[in-house]
DNA sequence: GAAGCCCACATTTTT
DNA sequence: TGTGGGCTTC
């Protein structure tokens, strides 16, 4: 926490320790920093490009990569703290994806792109395999997009181009015993609708940086000239890809520094791979290799605990790891009859500590292997009234509404982008259905071009269709235009209003009163709030012309983990084991400690699937500070069925000298729940009854769905949605005030014409319509 | 275009 | 159990 901008070289040093102050001091050649969790590996990163700094290197020729955003921004606000802000923000510091996707906007060109091509999220990705499977007429059922995503994002990160792909026997192999022999040909067309649309997943940013180096020497040069120092955080979770990257630029100056810890390598899913960091040597041989052992998080006990499971992992890398704390308690292990009452025990047990011990809320996490386990926890936290908050779940710029207005910026800056385009062809409706949009598609396919060239001349691209659709094709057109040229003019906030308002998704999302309606509103004005302040920051900064595209950069590799104000100090922290990878607690629950939970079914087979699991676990326990707490459940309802379990190998994996006696534990449950699995299935029946009038704190989505009309509409008796008459007042749930001015039957079935005040003339079929006769 | 129904699905998910 | 997507219906 050193305030002060100028630290003299000594004063640096002087605040770490001994392993700490080695690892800082060499600088000489490529390092490996192991660094066991809780021993301050932030602060080696940092304090050594603080080192690097005073020593006269000069900020822009240092490149410090990390795998998060929440990681770099910590990162740059440190570095700041020690040698002030002006030199920190010249150090190239960023997540691979976005400093490597700067980089390719700067040598777009080399490579076939144009500098403003959009970046994929996942869920684009997702839906251009889903189209491409379809375009190929193959059975979804076999090709399941996410898996076949999934094998072209493992393809990426291990090079393997397409081309590659297709030639790889093995490969193909594997395929035909998967029955997806095609994979290689969705693979293909799937690269080149990308590249046709002048897009790139997240995977080929990493992929194409290394194509433009591969084939463009002049340019590898150029960068592994200037970057003097490579600081790499998080090395264990590096892809083949990233590693030859890093590896290249250092080729010239061979001054790596990389820190990671072998041991919490938990992202193989993700083409992580753990050999990167366990064959260091054989990459770099003249590399020396650092260990930071002492763990200033948590207590003798924990460390203790987390040290010997992770022994019985074969692969790794021998370290010591000791703290230096207080013994502290040992590790409880609790069993409960049920997965309910699993829930009822923590949530007991949190608010029994926070009396007793004067503990708040915050201090508390609760981790578990899957996200479904979530639900389960938040009814027992929400029956005693403990404010908690779970993360992970829809991202908020996963919104549909967020991501209808993303598409139109993706457009705007880059109208080859196809999937921006089907997005918003047709948003807000505007009566332009999918025959046309699989018309335009075809057309644009036949005559290789992209979607939106087709637009320009629909005619001359022989788009049969009738003169009303191509009015409105030409109207879209227009529309998209004309803001492509106020981006000339207009800053990324400026252009967001007018979208927002010439598209009509104001006045369509604004007028709507229903709840959900209300929240997409209020989602949109934070994103609105969001560009105002991005535009403001930058102008701060110095940036006058903060355009669009300018933000969208910036989105498209922003994700959830960044835009919460993660520590809430009255709230408890429910998440996945993987999303608490570098958080600490006081007080943490791993819950659902079973076989087939954790260790999750499809892993125990391999070896390496199960040594990762325990990893995962080794990562849970080493979050916490003071107590851990360890959790399963006898029975559990999976996937609608009970299921009786067993518990987790994990926890006889545990030196048993670290755990309370389990029978001990068992019998506070017991005391605190009476009568076991029977009652607590009877006690369920029961909390649903009670839990309708019980005032929950926090999230109490129930209540919010109730329609707010039923409340405008009190007092006189309402009358009967079939008894409506012309001239009627009603309260629609979506469409809101409206006259009624017309009544139709056709057979049995009544409908009404009415005129809203804010969506003009609708047709209802009143045994379906919701709305409240008001008059 | 919108709403309801039915069926399949149910690891983790830094970018 | 519970959710989300696709399909059907008017």
């Amino acid at each position: 926490m050193q305030s002060s901008d100028k630290n003299t070289l000594t004063e640096l040093l002087a605040q770490l320790n001994a392993a700490q102050r080695d690892a800082v001091e060499f600088c000489d050649g490529p390092s490996l920093v192991i660094a066991g969790a809780g021993s301050g590996k932030t602060r080696v990163l940092t304090y050594k490009i603080a080192y690097l700094l005073e020593q006269g290197l000069p900020p822009y020729y240092i490149l410090a990569l990390t795998f998060t955003n929440k990681a770099a921004k910590e990162m740059k606000s440190r570095v700041s703290d020690l040698v002030g802000e002006k030199k920190a923000r010249q150090v190239w510091m960023g997540t691979f994806h976005s400093i490597f996707s700067r980089i390719l906007r700067n040598e777009a060109a080399n490579i076939g792109f144009d500098s403003n091509f959009t970046i994929f999220d996942a869920s684009d990705s997702h839906n251009l395999v889903r189209l491409i499977i379809k375009d190929m007429n193959l059975d979804d059922k076999v090709y399941r997009p996410g898996s076949v995503h999934h094998r072209i994002s493992m393809a990426k990160n291990s090079l393997i181009t397409p081309a590659m792909y297709e030639q790889n026997a093995e490969i193909r192999e594997y395929d035909r015993q998967i029955k997806q022999p095609l994979i290689f040909e969705i693979y293909r067309r799937y690269q080149e609708r990308l590249r046709a649309g002048n897009s790139m997943d997240f995977d080929d940013l990493l992929l194409y940086t290394n194509i433009l180096f591969r084939d463009h020497p002049d340019v590898l040069e150029n960068y592994r000239n200037r970057f003097q120092y490579i600081l790499v955080d998080e090395y264990q979770d590096t892809n083949f890809a990233q590693h030859l990257i890093v590896k290249q630029l250092a080729e010239v100056h061979h001054r790596v520094f990389v820190v990671g810890d072998d041991a919490q390598s938990i992202y193989s899913f993700r083409g992580a791979n753990i050999d990167n960091i366990l064959k260091f040597k054989t990459s770099y041989p003249e590399a020396q290799i650092f260990k930071l052992e002492q763990n200033y998080r948590s207590t003798q006990n924990i460390v203790n605990a987390a040290n010997s499971l992770i022994k019985k992992n074969v692969g790794q890398i021998f370290k010591n790891v000791f703290s230096k704390q207080e013994e502290g308690e040992k590790i409880e292990v609790i069993s409960a009859f049920s997965d309910f009452e699993e829930g009822v025990i923590i949530a007991n047990k949190i608010a029994r500590m926070r009396l007793e011990d004067h503990v708040s809320y915050g201090n508390f996490a609760i981790l578990y292997r899957t996200n479904a386990q979530s639900r389960i926890f938040e009814e027992a936290l929400r029956k005693k009234n403990i404010p908690y908050r779970i993360y992970g779940g829809l991202s908020f710029y996963q919104r549909k509404e967020i991501k209808d207005i993303i598409g139109y910026f993706r457009l705007i800056i880059n109208p080859q982008d196809e999937e921006a385009f089907r997005r918003i062809i047709n948003y807000p409706a505007r009566g332009i259905g999918d025959v046309t949009v699989n018309k335009i598609s075809d057309a644009a396919q036949m005559h290789n071009i992209g979607m939106w060239e087709v637009l320009s001349d629909p005619v001359g691209y022989g788009l049969h269709v009738n003169f009303g659709t191509l009015k409105k094709l030409s109207d879209f057109r227009a529309l998209i235009r004309d803001f492509i040229d106020q981006n000339e003019k207009l800053n990324a906030f400026e252009l967001a209003q007018e979208v927002i308002k010439k598209t009509g998704i104001v006045g369509e999302t604004y007028r709507d009163m229903t709840p959900e309606g209300m929240s997409r509103a209020e989602n949109i004005q934070e994103l609105l709030n969001a560009m105002n302040i991005f535009v403001a920051q930058r102008q701060e900064e110095g940036d006058d012309d903060i355009r669009l595209q300018d933000f969208l950069q910036e989105v498209s590799l922003l994700t959830d983990q960044d835009t919460d104000g993660n520590s809430d100090s009255e709230r408890v922290t429910l998440m996945t084991v993987h999303s608490a990878k570098g958080l600490e607690f006081d007080h943490v629950f791993v819950a659902g400690m079973e076989e087939d939970l954790f260790p999750v079914a499809m892993a125990k087979n391999e070896m390496r699937g199960l040594e990762e699991e325990r990893r995962l676990f080794y990562v849970a326990i080493t979050r916490a500070k003071k107590t851990c707490t360890l959790t399963y459940a006898k029975s559990r309802f999976r996937n609608g069925r009970l299921t009786s379990t067993q518990k987790s190998r994990f926890l006889s994996d545990i030196d048993h000298n670290f755990l309370t006696s389990e029978s001990e534990a068992i019998f506070v449950a017991h005391a605190e729940h009476e009568d076991g699995f029977w009652g607590s299935l009877r006690h369920k029946r029961e909390e649903e009854t009670a839990n309708a009038g019980s005032q929950a704190p926090l999230y109490n989505f129930q209540k919010e769905k109730l329609s707010p009309i039923a409340q405008t509409s009190s007092g006189a008796l309402p009358k009967e949605a079939d008894e409506l008459c012309e001239g009627d007042i009603i309260e629609h749930e979506r469409f809101g005030r409206g006259v009624v001015s017309e009544i139709e039957s056709t057979g049995s079935d009544k409908r009404a014409f009415v005129d809203f005040d804010s969506v003009g003339r609708k047709q209802l079929l009143l045994k379906f319509a919701k709305f409240k006769i008001v008059k």
